[in-house]
DNA sequence: TGACGATAGTTGTATATGCAACGAAATTCC
DNA sequence: GGAATTTCGTTGCATATACAACTATCGTCA
């Protein structure tokens, strides 16, 4: 133990790197198992369409903290999958907004099971309390760092 | 508001995922802008060894909750910029052991402050023991998906 | 109204990641 | 002791991500 030792376990990005690929990984493998062909990041691109169809891709980046070009492709499979379509925008051309097609509403509900039954394996021993507070800390993290 | 509505915000998977980019691009970014050409990732490895020098490439994998694979590639990288270097097992030839260089030992004090800053950047506005109450989440999580 | 600057989205390029399949080496088990 | 199995690391392939540079369109302002 050097004096220029650091405890890795104390450093936050490392925890949340590892807690996120865990997450993402066993998402993946569930949403697998269960026989559909979406991946966990696609899956958070139709959350936001779910909760609020027809976004551009711009706030599409901007609520979920990533580059407009992770979008394009992100939406290049969804769109290649028919789960959502690419409409111009009437009154500024530069737009693209996202609906989702029948096919990518009907996936809803099967997978926020899933969601909620891996958030199920992943949450066991850790308080509602504590998982709240967590939570808390990590969209302030986001919000200072955004 | 449909009775099937979700909030995104509750979903741990994906505020782990907004926090994690937002945290990896700053840091990338303060790397970067300080002159090092070093990706937060190759950090993450660095800072084991660090810890804990001449680790094969299984135990890094296990450590960092990423797929040999990656490990591999990580390690690639930094052999390519003499950070590191990969040493076979004598007991073992299939194992390969990593040890950091003077280079890679040279980097420790200098990145461990530009993450330190960081990670002050991080954390405005967020109390001390919720930081820690988070982070023990986080270590549970990875841990009850490993 | 027309040039300039800003904005939305795409493409090229690079890193990071994981799965499947592979080769080499060690271990196990008759 | 030798065949089958396991283990460690690499390679091929696919997705995810970001930055830089680009195109097309919009807005501004002189």
């Amino acid at each position: 133990m050097k004096t220029t030792d650091y405890n890795l376990e104390e450093s936050l990005g490392y925890v949340i790197g590892r807690a996120g690929r865990s997450m993402a990984n066993r998402l993946n493998h569930n949403f697998e198992k269960a026989g559909y062909d979406v991946t966990c990041e696609q899956w958070a691109i139709l959350m936001n369409l779910w909760h609020k169809n027809g976004q551009n891709q711009k706030d599409l980046a901007g609520v979920t903290c990533k580059d407009k070009t992770s979008i394009t492709r992100l939406l290049d499979g969804l769109e290649k999958k028919n789960f959502v379509v690419r409409v111009p925008g009437k009154n500024d051309a530069r737009q693209k907004f996202i609906y989702l097609t029948n096919q990518g509403k009907a996936l809803q509900q099967e997978l926020l099971e899933l969601v909620k039954q891996t958030l199920a394996e992943a949450r066991k021993g850790i308080k509602t309390r504590d998982l709240g507070i967590c939570k808390d800390v990590l969209k302030q993290v986001a919000h200072n760092l955004s």
